[in-house]
DNA sequence: AAATATTATGCAAGTATTTGCATATGGTTA
DNA sequence: TAACCATATGCAAATACTTGCATAATATTT
């Protein structure tokens, strides 16, 4: 299980509240790791109770108070060793590939729909994986350099999105030519 | 959650016992639905207790019976319901991606070395899936129709992992090039 | 002859995730 | 002015999934 871990690198660079981190993960990681709220709250309650990090409460008025949390010396010591440690490949479970798969048992119209409404998202996504292409390309070299490794990740966010509109331009060409 | 309709899919196109589904999921649904024989003897036995599901046991000698499953017509009626119904879209959860993301807290020689493990697995994958396709291309053209839609979410499998190579190969150049 | 893989199924316990609910304030939109 | 969105956190219950163990026979490899 790896949102601890994520969560923890995340908190090695900027303390954070569950709030912020939710709003990080949508943000420069929703491409490679997504967890709801709940999930955040939980971990971040496991993660306190195992000493990987503090938390300290910040009082707001006119806002509900803040739970910021900070990673550890502990917590710095198990990122390390996950790190250091083999990741397993992980799965690939497409609930619309199996709908396509069993697609027949269903109006071609309805597929097409189905496909086009998860293309405007995926078109999406590119979209905003692409403006964080531009905000990375403008920043000084100097700058770059310590965005080096996010920014890989965010070419594997952008390479499979168009990789995913290649295919549905595939699919919507098969549909569309096929009586089935 | 999909595994279950992933397996009323499987089932109703034929009958099997879970050792068959297991085997059907890392060969034809295996590019995009994984579930461990725990999972599916599990849901099996949900599945059942739903009614989705009948089972009758096949005695063999020299082996361990089989329970062999046929789906029910309420099962059938699930199965409709379900791909009627709009899919979410699938949340991706990357572990290799966290690790490069905080990949500067490690010797680059390593991360090259994890990068490398995961490049053998998916070139693998990209082979298999590129023998099914030339198994499909080689079928006669009326059974090619048969097989319509298992083809295109193969052709997701192998755009997807032509994307994933890709990729490797930037995030390879980048390592080699960058004394970070 | 021994070790390993394949066929075939399952339980039990633990961990992870989802779903639904709950609370409270302030700002924006209709 | 009512409805909704953003901020901010959380519990409880249900569902899903993983990990470790267990059994038992045959076939294949070393």
């Amino acid at each position: 299980m790896s949102l601890k871990h994520a969560i923890l690198t995340l908190l090695d660079a900027d303390d954070s509240s569950g709030y912020d981190l939710l709003k990080r993960f949508r943000g420069g990681m929703g491409f490679f790791w997504n967890a709801s709220h709940q999930q955040i709250y939980q971990q971040l309650k496991t993660l306190h109770r195992e000493g990987l990090v503090d938390v300290s409460v910040e009082a707001q008025d006119s806002r509900p108070d803040r739970k910021v949390y900070r990673i550890t010396d502990d917590g710095r010591a198990e990122l390390r060793r996950w790190l250091a440690e083999p990741v397993k490949a992980g799965k690939i479970n497409d609930a619309l590939l199996v709908k396509i798969y069993a697609g027949d048992k269903l109006p071609a119209a309805e597929l097409v729909e189905e496909l086009a409404r998860h293309r405007i998202a995926h078109e999406e996504r590119l979209q905003t994986f692409l403006a964080l292409e531009a905000d990375y390309r403008a920043l000084a070299t100097a700058e770059r350099r310590d965005y080096r490794l996010p920014y890989l990740t965010l070419r594997r966010g952008i390479l499979g999105e168009q990789a995913w509109l290649a295919w549905a331009d595939e699919v919507e060409r098969a549909l569309a030519e096929g009586e089935w």
